[in-house]
DNA sequence: CATGAATGAGGTTTCATTCAT
DNA sequence: TATGAATGAAACCTCATTCAT
């Protein structure tokens, strides 16, 4: 896969009729099927195409590169992921501290785990295709969305610094990444988020004054 | 990690002679550069070999493929790393649990910003080189060392369980790589190596039963 | 030329209501602005039909396929031309043989200049599309119009030969070509077309015999 | 074939090694008659390698791309052109006029002639090619050489300006290309030979002052 | 042992053309 | 008639790997 310039990264044409819009749905799953079966760089755009049952032509109407392909794919995981971590904040709002990050912490994991055939198989593609800059972007949201709830906690004084809330999530990112690539059993899993949390809780308490 | 089958990623021959380390050295570097200046997609052995002064033919005698040769390269630094981390575990023997997570920490990020352009090419190829699974065994080791070293903490009953360390080492891992990708200010790299201590010893804390 | 069968350049319809003839006016208008803007080789069909306003399909109503389409621009340009150099032949009858030449090259110049942009974009294309043998036919026309006005010149004898006649008007149509490829200034357009007159007129004399 | 950026015309190795010299031979060749067997848009870079009996990858190693290599053929074909040319302007020095013209004529015709098929084969490619660019190169040389030769013309005070021999030039490709393109027979050659000397002896006898 | 020319499978992408709506 | 989504053959070009010198 070639990645010179990393340019041109939208969508190509916007499905206005149904067809399109099936067409491209059908792309997109194909997409990871094709890196789930095949790894990432068995990943061809015919192979793509052939899976999701149109032509490398149609392809290309939509996507005008392999790039903006798989970043299309990538960033649709990681919206999702943070949408739901999103709606745990909103609903956490106003709790103690140590319930806010546990649900937050949950609410991740199991957005993760939902679809871990995904996660794992977007490891692989992030770094070619301007995932860090992605993430970058992602986490800048989601840092916000946590800070804004830690702003309600109802058992401390101010809430931890911009710093403090970025390295917890990529800590957590981090941990939850490793998990996922070791293939965990359930038990595992279960075990691990509650790990999570604890480290995010502990974490989170250490690093803020306690209200009075 | 590839869906073909893992083949032969050791080395073709060991360099016995002077002249052969000399090489082998000469073209791992080179990869790092490559890797820096090209990217991981641009980076084709013949670049590799053209940097390192010898020809095609040379890197293939000491690297059976391109997998091998960047496998290679990701080990190296891996190892060194963990050498450093190691190295540290062990002159915090018998100490507080605190100062020993504190020293294991930095020197972590220490290593690990020591050669911080590698660290983040590295990134870039781990996923396709079979990464995973290396860091894998290599998380194994260190997990263990850092087990055996706070079974000598001399304020703490007995260690956090192993799935705790695991927990902790790839959280510390996921933050580093974070912090890394951002192209971080010194300043900035100071005050996260700092919390990065902060998030491991609460953790840790918690995660520990007291001593009597 | 391509070697492969010269099928059908013949537009597959004729415009015979008013909706058709704008249709296919602005499908000619839009190939030379293609041309002109993106350059024979990204000339493409859905372009040309875009920037003309249509669907493609539509296109292919008025034309079988893109190369009827360069041949029909390219016909009518060339037709264009000659339509005003006959007329400046028409009017040139029965006057001594400089100012005849003097007419019938001042046309020629002008008008290719008149739209030097088209002149210049279809030269690219020209080869393609049977080009050679368009300009043969075309030529022969031509050959035949000068060399009846050149009848009636009222200084001369007889005529030079076809021969010679052909020769002059392929010299004037390669040096108003480099002419034309080369941008030139107004002053540069000035001069190099004084300097065809002189050079038909010195040649034709030349081939002359004089009338007593 | 695709021209974007008119970049990286220059072969891409020298080659040093026999071998090499012999494959960039048939390579050269090869282009040569593809473009005569199949025209200009039916070469493809692999028929040109298959006819060169080398694979594709070796004709890369020597050509950057596609228009390298047809630019290669072009710039191959018009220097050994203005290479007879230059000689028999040298030859003709101090001669009178006519003579110098005729020499000049007489050499650019054969050479011309001497492979038809080639020049014939080039006309289709240059365009794309960046042809008129490197004919504007060359044809600047060429008019210096005549220039030069035309200086010392025993039978004239001063030679005509550059612009006249600019002219002439370009009047002379033309009526040329138009020859070639028409596939004449050895008769019309002749006859069309001694019309062009005619037309630029006339013509640069009309440019020019007459010695004392 | 070293060299580097040669290989060729295979990847990405384009675009003329069709045809169901 | 007009549309434009879909097609898919085919083009260009890369690069891991080999092997004769």
């Amino acid at each position: 896969m070639p990645a010179d310039a990393v340019v041109a990264f939208e969508p190509r044409k916007t499905p206005l009729q149904a067809r399109s819009t099936v067409t491209v749905e059908a792309i997109s799953e194909a997409t990871i099927q094709v890196l789930l079966s095949h790894g990432a760089d068995r990943l061809t755009t015919t192979r793509v195409a052939q899976r999701a049952g149109v032509s490398v032509g149609t392809l290309y109407q939509y996507y005008p590169n392999k790039q903006s392909l798989l970043f299309a794919v990538l960033e649709n995981h990681l919206t999702n992921v943070m949408a739901t971590v999103e709606a745990s904040c909103e609903s956490a709002c106003h709790k103690p501290l140590a319930e806010m990050i546990r649900e937050m912490v949950e609410a991740f994991v199991d957005a993760k785990m939902d679809r871990a055939d995904i996660s794992v198989a977007l490891y692989q593609v992030a770094a070619d295709v301007g995932g860090p800059a992605l993430i970058k972007r992602i986490n800048q949201r989601s840092r916000k969305t946590v800070e804004a709830m830690l702003e309600t906690a109802s058992d401390i004084k101010s809430p931890p610094d911009k710093f403090a809330i970025d390295i917890m999530l990529s800590a957590m990112a981090g941990a939850m990444r490793s998990l996922l690539e070791a293939g965990p059993s359930p038990a595992t899993v279960r075990k691990s988020r509650e790990q999570l949390v604890l480290l995010c809780q502990s974490y989170m308490t250490a690093a803020t004054a306690k209200r009075v």
